[in-house]
DNA sequence: ATAGTTCATGAAACAGTTGCATGAGATCGG
DNA sequence: CCGATCTCATGCAACTGTTTCATGAACTAT
């Protein structure tokens, strides 16, 4: 277990200068920065108090910490994060990646410097450059809700793939052939994953997928209102939409329910509810249903377990079930139960909805 | 800048035993312990790591960290917290209360054994106990998103009243003179100020308070449902529902849509909200709109500062405004335009919305 | 060429924590 | 009643990491 007087004793330097390239301080030599920190990535330096080794773990966003269009997916994270850092007695530190990591500065050493033992990394976007380079550099790290190629990158997250492809089946058994999708649009495994399954079902079930029902668009509430309108609006109008994220499933509803669009009846609706988004709304929404704190909770015992047991230098694969929860946003489209009568689209900014139709 | 060491000296103890007090060992003499405590509470001392002095601010709960009942509150709030740390350089730590806090440790020994130098605290429900607690103790804490009448505790937080008291008058306004609440079960300053201006603004348009039309229920949605059921269920229903939280408002859209009433035709919704979730549903939710991040930044802004400045014990009692804002969940209430065809309930699981009566 | 400046580094002083030793008092067995 | 033993509280010393100041080398400018 080396200290900074043992790195710098092998290296025939002084503690201070150790320590200096440790708090990035500018005046030291780079080639001597160097040394150093090749020195302890090879050893392996852990951060100390005094004599005792810390034990924090951070939890760390690439961009701006939360972003709103996430919804309720980080408080449950957060949450499950917190319960699963009891067993090992850690603490969690919050920190921007954007904020005060300066830009020589390698990932380990930024996160040595905070005092920290391992990352649970929020990937959210574009930064799939920060996870291959915390990979290279072998700092203690998982990434959540977000599945890498990469092998030496650790993840957990919920495989919404069976889950997604139940629902476009569900979908299609209810008689529905016309079905549009909402995807992120920024790749991302989850979302990709969602894709496939979309394309799967289809095809297996001999559905030619037609591209004007795909829609790639934010993760927000207003992809869904635009959705409905795309959607609904095409020569052969979409009679069931899958969102693949909280938020625009409820930019659907929303939107559905301003036009007079009567959900499941004229509509229907699967979304993806990270907590419980879909009991809020009415009819609750059937969706792809993940736990975000059970990825949270999964997460930190993974780490703190692999930090406090050491050692093993076993990766972390894990991808937690989701399920597809049948609820009140999906029915047989109109067109089958009541025959030929098609619903025409009727804009306007008050509602003007019909009676549900009884009987078959 | 006193020390474990000259704290020690000062006491004529040894560094490790006054080290062994703020760490909580157990094998310290109760009346030493004591000791240093007072010493250490009198001279102020501050967690170092080596020779340079914390920056970590922790955001502590009382009880479990995130509750979902709190829905887009915590998000907006930690967003808002970590941009105001950033200005002081400041580290963001989150701690539960409940989980490693002894039972016999002082808050002050818990935050510093933490390397803690200020607390932001979301203070939710039970827990006026342990304000007062840290407020004796004097570390330096703000308390978001309550009120304390405790003249030493620093609080940031919305002032809900003005924009409460219009949001009521809004609806006398529009004619509606059977206005339910709906309050939190449990008293809060936040939802006090909001009842407060429910009995004001009644009282001051001559509308005698009736206690059938105020409900104290948890913050859910369930609560929400169940307020629609029994205010619309008087013999004399209610026409309008203030709820003073966002959840409860959400509850109520939602059973409203669910036995076909109309909103805002046969009942307007008024609701608070935190971040955006008001435009998440439709109509969007006429609300009194509080800044959730904004009371985040003040009060990160406010400790760092405070802590780094030093020397002024002055008191943070910051009331930032909130507003009222009207979207389409208002208006006059049903009997006023379609003359004396009331509304009558009518309870089912499917929706059999009516048209929307046109003209006067 | 010499003085001044900048830069990289080390020595020492200082910050907190822990392992081991020590001594006082209590307890227990004979 | 006395010695052995045990527990408890504390101190010493050794060990963490960080900062201040001094020092020497190299470079620059007049």
């Amino acid at each position: 277990m080396p200290s900074v007087r043992a790195i710098a004793s092998k290296l025939k330097l002084s503690p201070s200068t150790v320590s200096r390239v440790l708090n990035n301080y500018p005046d030291v030599d780079e080639s001597t920065r160097e040394r150093v920190l090749s020195c302890i990535n090879e050893l392996g330096y852990v951060p100390r108090i005094g004599r005792r080794i810390t034990n924090v773990i951070a939890l760390a966003y690439p961009d701006d910490l939360v972003r709103s269009e996430y919804g309720s997916f980080e408080p449950a994270l957060l949450s499950g994060i917190m319960r699963g850092l009891e067993e090992q007695h850690f603490d969690l530190k919050l920190l921007s990646l954007r904020r005060d990591k300066g830009p020589k500065e390698t990932y380990t050493q930024f996160f040595l410097r905070k005092g920290i033992r391992g990352v649970i990394l929020r990937c959210s976007r574009y930064n799939r450059a920060v996870l291959a380079e915390i990979a290279e550099e072998g700092f203690p790290a998982v990434v959540v809700a977000a599945e890498c190629d990469d092998p030496r990158i650790n993840f957990v997250r919920g495989d919404s793939y069976p889950s997604s492809r139940q629902a476009v089946e569900h979908l299609i058994g209810l008689g529905h052939r016309r079905i549009g999708l909402v995807v992120h649009n920024v790749p991302d495994t989850d979302h990709a994953d969602r894709r496939r399954a979309y394309d799967d079902a289809l095809f297996c079930k001999g559905i030619k997928l037609d591209p004007s029902l795909v829609m790639e668009l934010p993760a927000s509430v207003q992809s869904g209102e635009q959705a409905v309108d795309t959607l609904l609006g095409l020569p052969e109008p979409a009679t069931a939409i899958f969102a693949t994220n909280p938020m625009t499933a409820l930019g659907l509803m929303r939107r559905a329910q301003e036009r007079g669009i009567v959900v499941p009846r004229d509509l229907s609706v699967v979304g993806v509810d990270d907590s419980d988004v879909r009991m809020h709304v009415w009819p609750r929404l059937s969706a792809v249903t993940q736990d975000a704190s059970a990825i949270g909770l999964e997460a930190a015992l993974w780490l703190t377990r692999s930090i406090t047991l050491g050692g093993t230098k076993a990766t972390c694969r894990r991808t937690l079930a989701t399920s597809f929860e049948v609820n009140g946003t999906t029915s047989a489209p109109a067109a089958l139960i009541g025959g030929a009568e098609a619903w025409t689209p009727t804009p306007q900014t008050s509602p003007k909805p019909r009676k549900r139709r009884t009987g078959s």
